[in-house]
DNA sequence: CGGTTCTTTGAGGACCATCAATACGCGTGG
DNA sequence: CCACGCGTATTGATGGTCCTCAAAGAACCG
């Protein structure tokens, strides 16, 4: 069966619900293919041929303008991306690099909208993480226009502390420069930003975090449901 | 018929090609309301019972956190909003109040889910409108992220110069200090800003906005599709 | 082990916010 | 019609935040 070798990814909400006819027409023509780590695999402003669903390692989405460069988000195993521009079939608004070697299952384009014609679960799944996605990007923009570079910072050792399991010491995901560019920062200005944090209750050594006064952390970096 | 009285909205993109008879069930409950001006109707953290669509004035987008406030949008005629909300039935991330005097449609939630199970077509326009905001505010975070002030603010005049149709003269749409909020900035800086456009052909006079050389303010801004 | 990239630290400057004061616009009521 | 009050817009002075440039130290990788 030409589905087996999709099975890694039968199981995700985006196609969890979906008929298993449909989950057939849909893979039909898909391909796995590997990166290796640090290649732009799309650049913004093409038109996406494809799907992306990435089974193992990291991408970086990012954009460009006038010679300036920010990192807009940083996806793991199991993210879909470039729903938006597929779905519309419009350019891309991001670019994307792998940061390790990566695995990425490739759905034509064109299978994505004519099975959402037809599988009604499929289509309710896309809305659903569509809407997943604009209401990050709206937070995201909401912790960019309403924090100092400090606080956001601080908001996200504490959102960090939590995906660790509420560790109070835990590594960096990614490479501080990369971590800089997300935070609407430069490296210099992290850098320093973190010895900020410090009366806070945050050290550094390296990659590794550590909380030593969660308490303090939370009160200066008043995280919001509304915006973490 | 009561659908008759929400004929004005029949024919907006999210709802002219499902069936009658799904419009009919979708507006079943739905009501016609009018706000006065600089009135909140929406608070961030609520829950979404109705979807909004705007018929008539004018309604400002924004979000608070730590006595700041910041304004993400401005919505006309023929808005739709907090459609993100409504369909994942979580709290509203932004808060909503009018600028002048608007009728809006507000159509209850529950009939919003249940018709996009039952209405393909209804469906399709519901993700194609998610798409659309989902881009509009990657748009807008790269803008933020990506641009200085001046540039931003340069770009904006650009982006109404052209729908104003190509005018170039025209007035602003909402008071500066709002616009300041939406471009991130500070109403006193958003005064100097708009001087130090001058050598870049813009000239202000209260909320009249002249464009006295247009191919110098496009060298300036350097505008961008994947932007603006 | 040498080269490359990333990170850190320091000095200086650009950009932007804050505070304060004045000018402007506009609607209300005298 | 004008005076007044209120909110908005502008202008200047000042300070803080953050970027740029430069150089040194640390980590990574062939």
């Amino acid at each position: 069966m030409t589905t087996a070798k999709f099975e890694s990814i039968r199981d995700l909400p985006l196609f969890a619900g979906m008929a298993e006819e449909s989950f057939g027409e849909l893979v039909r023509g898909a391909f796995v293919q590997t990166f290796p780590p640090n290649m732009v695999m799309i650049s913004e402003g093409d038109t996406p041929d494809f799907l992306h669903i990435m089974q193992d390692g990291c991408v970086e989405l990012f954009s460009t303008w006038n010679k300036h460069e920010t990192s807009v988000a940083t996806l793991y195993a199991n993210s879909t991306f470039i729903l938006a521009a597929t779905i519309k079939d419009r350019p891309n608004l991001m670019s994307a690099r792998t940061l390790e070697k990566s695995r990425i299952i490739m759905v034509p384009s064109e299978n994505v909208r004519s099975v959402f014609m037809k599988d009604t679960a499929f289509a309710f799944a896309i809305v659903d993480e569509l809407a997943r996605c604009y209401r990050a990007t709206i937070k995201n923009m909401k912790n960019l226009k309403l924090r100092s570079s400090l606080e956001r910072l601080a908001n996200y050792v504490l959102k960090h502390h939590h995906r660790n399991g509420d560790a109070l010491e835990f590594r960096l995901p990614i490479e501080k420069r990369r971590l800089a560019s997300y935070l609407g920062m430069t490296p210099e200005n992290l850098s320093r930003a973190f010895n900020s944090l410090k009366p806070h209750g945050v050290t550094v050594n390296g990659q590794m975090i550590a909380i030593t006064d969660l308490d303090a952390l939370k009160a200066f970096a008043k995280p919001d449901l509304l915006i973490d």
